[in-house]
DNA sequence: AGTTTAGTTACGCTA
DNA sequence: TAGCGTAGCTAAACT
């Protein structure tokens, strides 16, 4: 869709969208992707400093004392060019993704083939990604006796607000509820206790 | 700390920590920041594929046939380079950080300052930020009688979770409960009613 | 060190 | 297309 490219280079950045934004004068890196998205980097941290998505527009020429400017959708990203540093395209520019490993869907298939290593209760069903009003339930076990079991699996430290999102599912559909995960914080699991609520310790396999 | 430079490559990257990631073979752009962080970018999307915080230790010679090792605290990134295609460094990039408009911190200075536009309640305090176990109160506003009116305030379109959080607030420090922002979901309203919490609409001036 | 939140969150999935 | 939730979220603020 277009040619990547990296310029380094001195000069000034506006952007106007969601929010209004000023950068420098300074020295910046600017990326231009396949997919047509823009980001600016400073010299420290790893998000860009400015940013535009997918199929943003660019209009004007990369030279000293030049202005260029992408658009997409109500948002604006100026970029005054006061002096280039150096200028590289990136041909052939890879699009492979990055083949992860533990994701909290790695969690909640462990859970949902050995559950009975994990929940004293015997169910006839378990289901996962279980849609509500309020959201998909990740995994929720129905006994004979109708008795519903709603886990909430986190692949993270679990926090407080997980519990209640934990609790927005219980009244949602009734039951008993559980946090599950590696991890969970103090204040957390005091939480999960005071409301009734039970912590499953729940492992990567690798 | 470190020298900043960017290097397009051909090869494969892995890393490991708190998950287990690998990229590649391919074409990849590898940026070493002055902060010691690492991002390696691919040729869509904005987030780089991988990447590692500030002062990650790194080793290795940056060559064809080479394998270079991020390293900080329980994480590693490896990246085997097939060929060079280009390197340059980045000397004197630009710390500056972005002046930010239209930030939350501006919705809750407006609420502040125009309070009874917006509350039907007289106040005689009137808090931002205000601390509690759970995090802090965007705006806390206390009648004579001691009712609290509990709000917490949001620059994008709230969600449920948002209206989770607020019940956090409300549920700790007792008294009415007001989400806040410009705009709001509609099962975010939905929860937000049944929970007997209100919707206050608030614009950005600019 | 632990906890919580803001973010131009970005991005993918589902209805 | 819009809404909703995850993320190796990141990074900052505060206890």
């Amino acid at each position: 869709m277009s040619r990547s490219f990296s310029l380094y280079f001195s000069g000034s950045v506006k952007y106007d969208g969601r929010a209004l934004g000023l950068l420098g004068p300074g020295r910046f890196l600017l990326l231009r992707k396949n997919d047509g998205s823009v980001s600016v980097h400073g010299g420290t941290l790893i998000p860009p400093r400015n940013y535009m998505g997918a199929k943003a527009s660019m209009e004007g020429i990369i030279a000293a004392g030049q202005t260029i400017v992408f658009e997409r959708k109500g948002e604006t990203i100026s970029i005054v060019i006061d002096e280039i540093h150096f200028f590289e395209y990136m041909d052939d520019w890879s699009e492979d993704e990055v083949c992860l490993r533990r994701t909290e869907r790695e969690l909640v298939n462990k859970l949902f083939w050995n559950w009975p290593d994990y929940f004293d209760a015997t169910c006839y069903s378990i289901e996962t990604e279980v849609q509500t009003e309020f959201g998909p339930i990740d995994l929720l076990g129905t006994e004979f006796d109708g008795t519903l079991h709603v886990v909430e699996v986190k692949r993270r430290k679990a926090t407080v607000t997980d519990c209640i999102q934990l609790r927005k599912y219980v009244e949602t559909v009734g039951g008993i509820g559980y946090l599950a995960g590696p991890e969970i914080g103090d204040k957390a699991i005091k939480y999960l206790k005071s409301h009734g609520y039970n912590w499953v310790q729940v492992e990567f396999d690798i």
